[in-house]
DNA sequence: GCTTTAAAAAGTAACCT
DNA sequence: AGGTTACTTTCGAAAGC
């Protein structure tokens, strides 16, 4: 079952909330080098560099993370900001409850793949791959659902799952299909 | 009653108008394309299709047209870029191919990825190259194809590479830079293409 | 629908030396 | 000719146009 060891994780996005009402002006001034510009975008951007995040911050107390490989950095991530927006005296929760919304991550099929046969074993109806516009097949699978895309080395990328259980299951799912077909 | 009759002419005659509309865009970009009879009428055909299932939300009418186009000559086997069709909208490349893909989708038009061999002809005849020339063409794209050398890369460059060959072997060679303008790729892109072809189908090009 | 963030895949494009 | 950067696709949340 350690398809899981195969997986990489390359970006988690999430979601919280630090407070009923922020002044984002004032959040500008405290944390050097974001940026605010409503007029262009609602959200303050704020980048760390350890860990390598990206953080957008509304002024309705709601945070999303971006750009952390596990958990552990998408909490850092939010604790970095708690403490700083403390430290400029501006008031926040304690321990913000953390939903992840999507999982972006790689696994290897590890054979080169023919996705023109792909597209028509798999059925027209199920797919998108037009290599004049992305050298990717598109897949979107219904349980659990999320979106693969496979490319001609076997590499797969699995975007829109919650949970890291349901790109394993993903991942199980089409190589099973690909196997049952004889295209892998 | 008459309100209501009011409205259902109104909502026919604003119907109507946007479809001879959208069928004097659909002439004027074929016209434009040089696009045959029956591949408009295509196009016609599927441009129905969509405004029967009120594709046109949110979208423009000469998106939607032009996406017609675009899958109609897919359709019938003799593919235009993205970078032709756009060429005669002020829509951009993007939004052609995305409105194309939820046509594709929502209309199940069930269309094959297209191949490389679907491009030789109008490129061939574009590049005034002998049926010599085609064939040995499509002969390098069986062998690509059957050797899966073709899974990602862009159809048109694949072409491209395979037409240059073939002008080499029957010694009416054209430049790439030639090819390239009438494929719509960069030079670069037929040489990688060309490398990849004459190193993994072992073609020998001298004579 | 759009705007902004991050990230991977592989191909192609654009620009610079 | 190379090399670098950048754009194509997928996903989700946020607030507002």
């Amino acid at each position: 079952m350690s398809e899981m060891e195969k997986i990489t994780i390359e970006n988690i996005v999430a979601s919280t909330s630090l407070a009923e009402h922020l002044d984002l002006s004032r959040i500008a001034l405290a944390l050097e080098g974001s940026e605010y510009e409503p007029e262009q975008f609602p959200g303050l951007i704020y980048r760390l560099k350890d860990p390598k995040t990206a953080v957008l911050i509304f002024r309705s107390g709601k945070v999303n993370c971006t750009g952390a490989k596990n958990l552990e950095n998408v909490k850092k991530t939010i604790d970095i900001i708690i403490d700083k927006l403390k430290k400029a005296k501006i008031e926040v929760y304690d321990n913000p409850d953390i939903i992840v919304q999507n999982i972006v991550a790689v696994y290897d099929l590890e054979s080169d793949l023919n996705l023109t046969d792909i597209a028509m074993s798999l059925g027209l109806e199920n797919v998108e791959y037009e290599p004049e516009q992305f050298p990717g097949l598109v897949y979107r699978v219904e349980e659990p659902k999320v979106v693969l895309l496979l490319f001609g080395s076997g590499k797969v990328v699995c975007t829109g799952a919650k949970e890291e259980s349901e790109i394993e299951q993903a991942v199980i799912k089409v190589k099973k299909e690909l196997q049952k077909v004889g295209l892998i | 009653r008459l309100r209501k009759w009011q409205k259902r002419i109104k909502v026919s005659n604003a119907a109507e108008r946007n479809l001879s509309q959208a069928l004097q865009e659909l002439e004027r970009m074929a016209s434009n394309l040089s696009i045959p009879n029956d591949v408009r009428e295509t196009s016609a055909v599927i441009y129905r299709k969509a405004v029967k299932q009120n594709m046109i939300r949110g979208r423009s009418i000469e998106g939607v047209v032009a996406g017609s186009i675009y899958a109609a000559c897919r359709i019938t086997n003799v593919p235009r870029t993205l970078d032709e069709i756009a060429s005669v909208t002020r829509v951009k490349k993007k939004e052609i191919g995305r409105t194309y893909r939820i046509m594709a989708r929502y209309l199940k038009l069930n269309i094959l990825p297209s191949k490389p061999d679907d491009y030789v002809n109008r490129f061939c005849s574009k590049l005034r190259l002998s049926m010599e020339a085609r064939k040995r063409a499509e002969e390098i794209l069986k062998m690509a194809i059957d050797n899966d050398l073709t899974s990602g890369k862009g159809p048109t460059g694949v072409a491209a590479a395979a037409i240059y060959i073939a002008s080499l072997i029957t010694g009416e060679r054209r430049t790439q830079r030639a090819i390239a303008e009438v494929a719509g790729v960069t030079e670069v892109t037929i040489r990688n293409r060309y490398k990849e072809l004459t190193e993994k189908l072992n073609l020998t090009i001298e004579e």
